[in-house]
DNA sequence: CTGAGGATGTGACTTAAATCACGTCATACG
DNA sequence: CGTATGACGTGATTTAAGTCACATCCTCAG
């Protein structure tokens, strides 16, 4: 299934590039579908291809020994992940696994390999995709290596806020998913919200949690957001 | 102070390239010292340079607001890091401290972006680079994330491990920066190597740790080692 | 309407690990 | 020599957060 070029531009990575790269991008790629929880990749392989988000959500996680897992990020419409084992790094770091019906564009690791050649302007989209990354990762291990339990919940909750009307952000996500996005047990998920809620910071409604006062859930150092991981 | 092409060859990351290329980057670094202590970059700022370490060793860390600093990496001679900013990233994730006196190797932002456009096998190099940093990070991401404190001391015994002779391996490092390197705190380090070494895994010497039993400090999980972040 | 299954609330308990508050032991240095 | 000074050892205490065990509620298919 092809990829459409006008629907490529809509990825901000390709939105500066001219018309004529674009499309020659465009016909190198492949629409896929994935249904919710289908895994896209699992870590330790070695398939070395780009990912975009068309439509959908992603989630990119790590599992460890103990069974526990551990949400890395969650990718939104735009978005770009995968490609770590493209440059002789031996595998996939992570697995990626669609969290809802998902639309993706794949720009498969031969391609990328043939760009990397004929296309200096897309390896400076590259480099800069890789940049964010390790900005984003090194984030991630701050927040892991000391933030309280209480701090990261909050932290998602603003990460993970969609913003329907102005003045409003809401987050559509289940406790469980909560406690895997921010380390921890569902438990202590809901705990924590329903203490939030108690301090008038969020309101809980079915399905969906509103937020009242982000600058309340903002971490004592103020931090610039970014997005994107692995 | 100009860089020697034969010492830059010990660089992994140019050892493979032709003469030519390598003169042609030696021309553009400079050499630099730094004394024990001294401080590289600091996180937050610009400066898109990478650096290569040519004698000695450099930390690099995070230090969140309530004080507490988590090590992110040790890194070693030949090992390259900094240039997050380099391509539209705001600024450094994270700081860099060389723990001794350190000779290192600077190619500066502007030489980078040249080197971009005019030679493509460089680029493949600095995206090698750049994946294996992102391997390293979700990998520290995970460490942090899901194992515990007794885990990731183990690691770092293992990590930070110098191979004097064979069969022999020993950690140089003070109980207070191995609790830096592992997130944890010193009486936590000092209580686990004394249990370490009462089931005669390890043995404490002054001012070193010897490792008897390196497999019985191996996490659950068996490990492809990797060394390079930031 | 009704039962099943998922999502949520909550109390009681356990535990890893941080904190506090010391004491000890080197080595360094006037 | 004595005495600083930093590195290390160790008990007692506290606390955050994970675990267990249920109760409750919502929603949706049949």
């Amino acid at each position: 299934m092809p990829v459409n070029p006008e629907e490529l531009r809509e990825i901000p990575a390709f939105r500066d590039l001219p018309v004529g790269q674009v499309q020659s991008v465009a016909a190198l790629m492949v629409r896929r579908h994935f249904a919710p929880g289908q895994i896209i990749f699992v870590e330790g392989e070695k398939s070395g291809s780009l990912w975009f988000v068309f439509e959908g959500h992603v989630r990119i996680i790590k599992e460890s020994s103990n069974g526990r897992l551990q949400g890395l990020c969650l990718m939104t419409r735009g978005k770009c992940f995968g490609g770590c084992p493209l440059f002789d790094l031996d595998n996939n770091p992570a697995t990626a696994q669609a969290l809802d019906s998902a639309i993706l564009f794949v720009l498969p690791g031969g391609a990328v390999e043939h760009l990397r050649q004929h296309n200096p302007d897309l390896v400076k989209a590259l480099l800069h995709i890789y940049s964010q990354r390790l900005g984003h990762l090194a984030r991630v291990s701050e927040v892991l290596g000391s933030w309280s339990v209480s701090e990261r919940i909050n932290d998602c909750l603003l990460t993970y806020a969609r913003h329907p009307a102005r003045q409003q952000s809401v987050v559509e996500l289940t406790h469980e998913k909560l406690a895997a996005l921010s380390g921890t047990v569902r438990e202590v998920v809901t705990r924590h919200l329903n203490l939030l809620e108690r301090q008038g910071i969020i309101r809980i409604e079915s399905g969906h949690i509103v937020i009242l006062n982000a600058d309340a859930l903002l971490p004592p150092c103020a931090w610039e957001r970014q997005q994107s991981a692995v």
